[in-house]
RNA sequence: GCCGCGUUGGUCAAGGGGUUAAGACGCCUCCCUUUCACGGAGGAAUCACGGGUUCGAAUCCCGUACGUGGUACCA
């Protein structure tokens, strides 16, 4: 009988919610639904001084726009609460003090400056490595170098102190990552990491596999970046809980920057125009706002489906997946190893394809949305779904809803005449003003029925409909784009046809 | 510097000893369309490099290069 399978997403609230970190926790949420398991968001605010204002509500704000909604976590309570860090505090001293108590830790009362001294000091003699580990510290200021009572004096005096794991050196460490195989490190490049803090509060080497034990994690993953720091974990769980509990490890790789290299971050979206985070992230310090791929009108289900083929397919020819779909097919070992560069192209090609997909009654409301945030109210129901099919072909985000579809709802605020000019001459301005006289009786004002009377008028006056099309177009929409003429014409009404054609004429004069 | 991880077209990628090395995005050409899109047809890679192993390697092994991550009382 196999343990339950439980995951977790682990973020700390410093700020908005990047795209890998959104990746992340699909990939932990599809594991988890896919073996009918239980998926935990548990929040690590160890580090008070990168605590930041709001960044946890709006953490889960974005999880919930994903729908990708968390069995056990601070806002849904759960059997292993509390599921934030710092209301834990207490429960990581105790095992930092066992692996004291056991050999497998000590207390180290160096400085910060006498930290910097130390590295300065290896840097100067050419140390390959700078490093807190078994080669430096019977030199420190610790428990290991300083007689018992020495010590006992320090901590009784109220010394300000950390908690390191005491690594030993010339052993192997060996784990099996699931999407990687076998790794190996050499402990004699592993370091006497912190693991609890002088504020008392734990690192994230301590609290990780404290937590995951306590919450009976089974599956265990997180970005790349945290490969060269799996050795202490995997110390820790053999000193504190035995390897056999310890979860499967999966290190995901990393998302890139498009152009050059390095991860993707917040700096590169500034730089080259498109969000990195789920949704609008507005800084409370310097309430600077940085764009999300909601606001700038990306569908969730575009923006998970684009998350998850960033290294991952399922090895067929399917691009498109809805949620469910991923969940059913989704396997860790088609995760691939190397990191990919990400693609805003292909990410709007995603959109575009989910606006085609979805039902307009999906997203119509969020249409409504831009378009009233464009100035454009009183918007009807039944004139914006049909607006909405006319227009939608052509648009990859939604509030390109509002460049496509603005003429169906107000006169274009500018007239593209230039394009017109050249080959405008009276011909033209008299057929413009026969039409005029024409639509003001149409019978029917309905597409077809405008179509025809336009050809008509064009053949009295020896002139081809299209040669006038375009101008006519202009006339309606200001530029050249948008659906058929006749369908926009029909769609705004005979007065307000009349009303644009005869302003392009007074601007043609 | 040291340690780890990675490397198939501009990008995402399939492919895991014998293939004409899929497909998608983007780009270019053409068709459709009296606009722009949508749609359709086509064009562009010998798999980082060098050695092996093998009858045969993008696929296995070893080096090198390059990239990337880590090297904090941050996660």
């Amino acid at each position: 009988m196999f343990n339950k399978v439980r995951v977790r997403f682990a973020p700390s609230p410093t700020g908005g919610l990047h795209l890998g970190g959104v990746r992340t926790v699909l990939y932990n949420y599809l594991f988890a639904k896919k073996h009918g398991g239980d998926f935990i968001v548990r929040v690590e605010d160890t580090d008070q001084a990168r605590f930041v204002e709001g960044a946890e509500e709006y953490i889960f704000k974005c999880l919930e726009w994903c729908g990708l909604v968390p069995d056990e976590s601070v806002l849904h309570g759960g059997e292993y609460a509390p599921y934030r860090q710092s209301e834990r505090k207490a429960t990581y001293r105790q095992y930092a003090e066992q692996l004291v108590k056991d050999g497998y830790a000590y207390y180290a009362f160096d400085t910060p400056e006498e930290l910097d001294a130390m590295r300065e000091r290896l840097k100067t003699k050419g140390s390959h490595s700078l490093q807190y580990d078994h080669s430096i510290r019977m030199e420190m200021n610790n428990s290991l170098r300083l007689l018992p009572n020495e010590t006992q004096e320090l901590l009784d005096r109220g010394t300000p102190y950390v908690i390191r794991i005491k690594v030993n050196p010339n052993e192997f460490v060996l784990f099996t990552d699931m999407i990687r195989g076998d790794i190996e490190f050499d402990t004699n490049n592993v370091d006497d990491k912190v693991l609890l803090k002088a504020d008392g509060m734990p690192t994230y080497h301590l609290a990780v596999v404290v937590d995951d034990y306590l919450m009976k994690i089974s599956h265990a993953f997180r970005g790349e970046e945290w490969l060269p720091s799996a050795p202490v974990h995997i110390l820790l769980w053999k000193y504190l809980f035995g390897l056999d509990a310890m979860p499967q490890w999966a290190h995901l790789p990393l998302i890139l920057k498009p152009d050059g290299n390095g991860k993707l971050s917040k700096r590169d979206a500034d730089r080259l125009g498109f969000p990195v985070y789920a949704m609008d992230w507005r800084d409370p310090k310097s309430s600077e706002l940085t764009r999300g791929f909601k606001e700038i009108g990306f569908l969730p289900e575009a923006f998970i489906n684009l998350l998850a083929v960033l290294g991952w397919n399922d090895g067929t020819e399917q691009e498109i997946f809805t949620l469910d779909e991923l969940i059913e097919k989704f396997s860790i070992d088609k995760v691939h190893k190397g990191g990919a560069k990400f693609d805003f192209e292909k990410a709007k090609w995603y959109n575009q394809e989910w606006i085609k997909k979805l039902p307009v009654t999906n997203y119509e409301l969020r249409i409504k949305e831009h378009l009233q945030a464009n100035g454009i109210l009183n918007i009807e129901e039944e004139y914006l779904l049909k607006v909405i099919e006319l227009v939608k072909d052509r648009c990859t985000l939604l509030n390109d809803f509002y460049t496509q579809g603005a003429f169906f709802f107000q006169a274009p605020p500018t007239i593209d005449t230039d394009s017109v000019k050249a080959k405008w001459d009276e011909k033209k301005n008299l057929f413009f003003t026969e039409l005029v006289r024409g639509y003001q009786f149409t019978p029917v004002w309905e597409h077809s029925e405008l179509e025809r009377e336009f050809k008509e008028i064009a053949s009295a006056n020896q002139l081809k409909p299209g040669e006038l099309m375009l101008p006519f177009r202009i006339m309606l929409v200001g530029g050249k784009f948008g659906p058929g003429v006749f369908d926009i014409a029909s769609m705004i009404g005979k007065e307000e046809t009349i009303r644009r054609i005869e302003h392009s004429l007074s601007l043609l004069q």
